[in-house]
DNA sequence: TGGGGTGATATTTTT
DNA sequence: TATCACCCCA
């Protein structure tokens, strides 16, 4: 680790009042926070346990853990708590399950669990319509709770999605509580209310939490912002790093007012910005600073470099969106092949995931490695769906989602009408489907036939129930897993015996993780504990982290945030495009300007954008314009390269030299 | 149970 | 216009 700056070092030192670090891209912003904890414990003896630090997802939080774990040796670090926000609300409730209402093997919905609810909901006043208001309606309900807001009942019914979802929010939460389960925004939402109604709660966590640190604060929305003020009251020391010019969650709920806030919340608010980037050239950062300086902020900053100016900014221009693809991955590989570098020094940054389709053709054709991040992740896995869904209801039978997912995977020929006659029976004891499903009285509405089908189904659940209560977790697991012959229901639905292969791998892998799960929490190894911690990983991040070969990145300028690469490509610099057509007033360009930022700012060595003069929209072919952010750019660093000049990739085989073989063999070793 | 036909949708995404 | 998801029919 390099020696700090003097204002990285008046941020790591300064621990006697709330501190904002105001930290632009590169500029080592969660070092400083890393070094603060070290500070913290090695040069104050303060007690691990006093210190929390929170983060945004899960890579970041592994992140900051290894690096406060480096720089410790290890010693010490056991009682630092680092997590993402959402892991932290967990832990907050997990202790206080009496005051919010809830049993202690709580399921937790992620987005499409959700949105099944809000589905069934809404089919009673929408039978057509259900599924496809659902998602919406969904996010809508999502965007109230980010925002700590709750809806106002319109007066009467009406058909926008905004009072629809008004309509059905109580029902949700209704329902939600039924079920013994919460959303993602409630592991927020429900201790910003405990801590509003409970004040000797309060009280407990603010005497353990005396210094908090959040990184990347820009992206907090409202909820999460009241979750932090809570948590420090008067006495807390805070300290939170942001770059209000890399906030582009807007869709998240993430405000960049926030840091507005920050100031009238915590009066003394201290703030030192480092505006020292140790990542690019001089000249990619005069762009960026160029461009960022077309936004209103709330604090100014201007990042410098000590590094030398670099090769000029260029911008490829292109006839059509293939042929800017052929450009691109020419440009790629004539560039590659003269510098010696790896696939893995390039990354090409997109606006959205239509671009992509192209440039894989012709990555493929040209038999280049790449990487696609953001693709589906693990957990929206059908399969890891269904196993999370039947660990779910192991721990809570309540969870009548996960029993309606889980009761026909495997097959079990339990009919659409013996469910309806089983909810039926459900709600008038008022219990859920599976506590029904166990009733004697259930024999009123069923046949022999089908009651015995699912007597046999739920009578095993129970027993499994049973066995999950006193036995190893994984055991029970592997033993479920055998139970359900899962694995040849794989083989024998799937039609392509890889997948099916690939299919169980997955599940395997989610034991292992589960079992890494069992080994590593400290304290209470309950299946329902390891469930809900294994609600809130992603196993994309797995994916993610390790690219482990030599590729080239291909990802969206939203997924780049923390990374950097030394040769970056940004395409489609085109109005309606970047800026986004739909995203065009002020504050939305403001927005789409902070992506083109993110973007520009990911690049160590050299910056390339591109564009096209026509290009596919909706069928039609239409005229592009450049877009204005281009013409934000200092104009004399930039190099445009017409359609007209070099053709590496020709220039190259028009030699007709060792030039070709070279090539030729650089690219079969990739192979 | 799987495939084909139809209709809706076309931004970004974390937990 | 291209794709995807879903539904229905064989």
């Amino acid at each position: 680790m390099p020696e700090l700056n003097p204002h990285q070092k008046t941020a790591v030192h300064y621990i006697n009042g709330s501190l904002l670090i105001l930290a632009g891209a590169g500029s080592g912003k969660t070092s400083v926070i890393t070094h603060k904890i070290a500070w913290l414990i090695r040069e104050f003896g303060v007690a691990p346990h006093h210190i929390t630090a929170v983060t945004f997802n899960n890579k970041a939080a592994r992140e900051m853990k290894t690096r406060v774990a480096d720089l410790l040796n290890s010693q010490n670090t056991k009682g630092v708590t680092i997590s993402t926000f959402h892991a932290l609300g967990l832990n907050i409730l997990q202790n206080s399950l009496k005051e919010v209402g809830y049993s202690s093997s709580f399921s937790i919905y992620d987005a499409e669990d959700s949105q099944a609810l809000v589905a069934k909901l809404l089919r009673v006043d929408h039978p057509d319509a259900a599924n496809n208001l659902a998602q919406e309606v969904q996010k809508q309900i999502s965007h109230w709770k980010k925002r700590l807001v709750k809806p106002e009942q319109p007066p009467n019914k009406s058909e926008s999605i905004r009072d629809i979802a008004a309509l059905i929010y109580n029902k949700y939460e209704q329902r939600l509580l039924a079920y013994n389960a919460m959303d993602f925004d409630d592991l927020i939402l429900k201790p910003v209310r405990l801590f509003q109604d409970f004040p000797n709660t309060l009280a407990i966590w603010r005497k353990r939490i005396h210094y908090l640190l959040v990184d990347d604060y820009q992206d907090a929305n409202a909820c999460q912002h009241e979750l932090v003020k809570l948590l420090m009251g008067k006495r807390g020391v805070l300290t939170v790093a942001a770059d209000d010019d890399q906030s582009i969650c807007a869709e998240q709920g993430a405000q960049p007012e926030n840091l507005r806030h920050l100031q009238q919340d915590f009066p003394n608010l201290k703030v030192v910005k480092l505006e020292q980037n140790y990542r690019s050239t001089g000249r990619i950062l005069k762009a960026a600073n160029a461009l960022i300086a077309n936004n209103s902020h709330v604090f100014e900053k201007t990042l410098w470099s000590d590094r030398s100016y670099g090769d000029p900014v260029r911008v490829l221009k292109t006839r059509s969106e293939e042929h800017e693809a052929e450009r691109v991955v020419s440009e790629l590989v004539y560039h590659k092949f003269k510098h010696g570098t790896d696939f893995r020094d390039y990354a090409i940054l997109f606006r959205n995931h239509s671009q992509v389709r192209l440039l894989e053709r012709v990555l493929c054709e040209r038999r280049i490695p790449y990487f696609l991040s953001g693709a589906a992740s693990f957990f929206d896995k059908t399969e890891i769906k269904d196993i999370m869904a039947y660990l779910r209801l192991l721990c809570n039978p309540n969870d009548d989602n996960a029993f309606l997912r889980v009761i026909n995977t495997p097959r079990r020929e339990v009919s659409p009408e013996t469910l309806e006659q089983l909810s039926r029976h459900a709600s008038e004891l008022g219990a859920s489907l599976l506590r029904a499903s166990l009733d004697t009285g259930l024999e009123r509405y069923l046949s022999a036939k089908q009651a015995a089908g699912l007597r046999v189904f739920t009578q095993w659940l129970a027993n499994t129930i049973e066995q999950a209560n006193k036995e190893d977790p994984i055991k029970v697991v592997c033993d479920m897993l055998a139970d359900l012959h899962y694995e040849d229901w794989l083989k024998d639905t799937c039609n392509d015996q890889k997948i099916a292969e690939q299919k169980m791998k997955n599940i395997l892998d989610l034991v292992a993780w589960l079992q890494r799960l069992a080994t590593q929490q400290n304290g209470e190894k309950t299946l329902s504990r390891l469930v809900a911690s294994l609600s809130l990983i992603g196993l994309l991040e797995k994916n993610s982290e390790d690219n482990p070969g030599d590729y080239v990145s291909l990802m969206t300028l939203h997924s780049t945030k923390g990374q950097e690469f030394p040769h970056v490509f940004i395409i489609g610099m085109e109005e309606d495009l970047l800026p986004y057509q739909t995203n065009l007033d002020e504050k939305g360009v403001e927005e789409e300007r902070r992506l083109a930022y993110v973007g520009i700012t990911r690049a160590r060595e050299t910056l390339t954008f591109s564009l096209a003069e026509r290009r596919k929209r909706g069928g039609e072919i239409v005229a592009c314009k450049p877009s204005r952010f281009l013409s934000e750019l200092p104009q004399d660093d930039l190099e445009w390269i017409d359609q007209e000049s070099r053709d590496h990739l020709n220039d190259v085989l028009g030699r007709g030299d060792g030039y070709l073989a070279n090539l030729r063999a650089m690219l079969d070793n990739n192979n």
